[in-house]
DNA sequence: TACGCGTGGGG
DNA sequence: TCCCCAAGCGT
């Protein structure tokens, strides 16, 4: 096997060469900046722990750190360890989810908290593929959770280091719909070598991201980073091609849904289909979206047409 | 791989 | 107003 030759650039080692010196114009710069900048967040202090993080990670996911924060510390309080919301029943913690949204991570945190409960003694674990396993945690969470409660050496990619990398890197406006192979190799090549300075990296290129490097608005006046910035350098072109996938209008099943289990987050008795027809007029997408709820384990179905939030 | 999945705030 | 966006996951 010989290495292909079709430009001096596009070679596996030159690529590995260019993300090396890249990497050490970036990582001070951005951790420098990070050190004075970072939000004081309270899954950030140290007593938040491992649980702490897991959950303010599933909380985060497509949901913003204003909305979060309330709901974070309630549940923290009520629920200090895993086993805690191990032992309470679903429907829990789907009420106490509220309003943070896509109430599936609610479900799916209390199976995680079960499965580490059965599965882990009742201690997050430190494993990425354990981490892997849980309900709820894929790539992103997984390596997330080992870097901010363990300190370990991961590529954490968020949707905020995905557009930081797409802009400083490559020298576009914005990452593709879909997270790429390109984007992780790119990701694991600029992680630093020792673990420390890595984990302090990840969390330092999200939170660029997520105040300098938005995805509308930028403030490149702010930016550590600006004069290497690939994007701005190039004059910061415009996105071409086809249009960025956005999330499909409302009027959907999602807003039935939404309307219909929140109805039943705000009983505390069942509730009879009668109180659930009057939130959507249109039988056929009520029906179907009431169906869904069912079937994904958000609602019980109880004999004579009641309806609550899940005992089991 | 592309899609479905909530909710609310800001430009 | 309307549209875009917000620390993704599971299928």
């Amino acid at each position: 096997m010989t290495a292909p030759t079709k430009s001096p650039h596009s070679s596996p080692a030159r690529a590995d060469a260019v993300a090396d010196a890249l990497g050490a114009d970036l990582h001070s710069p951005v951790i420098d900046w990070f050190d004075d900048h970072a939000r004081d967040l309270p899954w950030r202090r140290p007593e938040a722990g491992a649980w702490g993080v897991m959950v303010s990670e599933f909380m985060l996911q497509q949901t913003p750190v204003s909305r979060v924060l309330p709901v974070y510390e309630q549940w923290l309080a009520r629920w200090p360890r895993p086993a805690d919301l191990a032992a309470e029943a679903p429907g829990e913690a789907v009420r106490a989810w509220g309003r943070l949204g896509y109430p599936r991570r609610a479900l799916r945190l209390h199976g995680a908290a079960v499965a580490i409960t059965e599965r882990h003694g009742g201690g997050v674990p430190s494993d990425h593929a354990h981490l892997l396993a849980l309900p709820g945690i894929g790539e992103y969470t997984a390596a997330a959770v080992a870097s901010f409660a363990y300190g370990q050496r991961h590529a954490v990619l968020d949707t905020n280091v995905r557009r930081v990398f797409a802009r400083a890197v490559t020298g576009v406006q914005y990452p593709p719909n879909a997270t790429t192979a390109a984007e992780r190799k790119l990701a694991r090549a600029l992680l630093p070598d020792d673990e420390p300075t890595a984990a302090r990296w990840a969390a330092a290129s999200m939170e660029l991201g997520a105040l300098v490097c938005t995805a509308r608005n930028e403030t490149c006046v702010r930016c550590p980073i600006a004069a290497q910035c690939a994007w701005r350098l190039a004059g910061k072109p415009e996105h071409d091609g086809p249009p960025r996938r956005g999330q499909t209008y409302a009027g959907t099943d999602r807003q039935v849904r939404g309307k219909l289990l929140a109805v039943l987050r705000d009983a505390h008795a069942p509730v009879p289909q009668t109180a659930l027809d009057r939130v959507w007029h249109e039988p056929v997408q009520r029906a179907r979206a009431l169906d869904g709820l069912v079937s994904d384990g958000l609602v019980e179905p109880l004999p004579d047409g009641l309806y609550r939030l899940p005992l089991s």
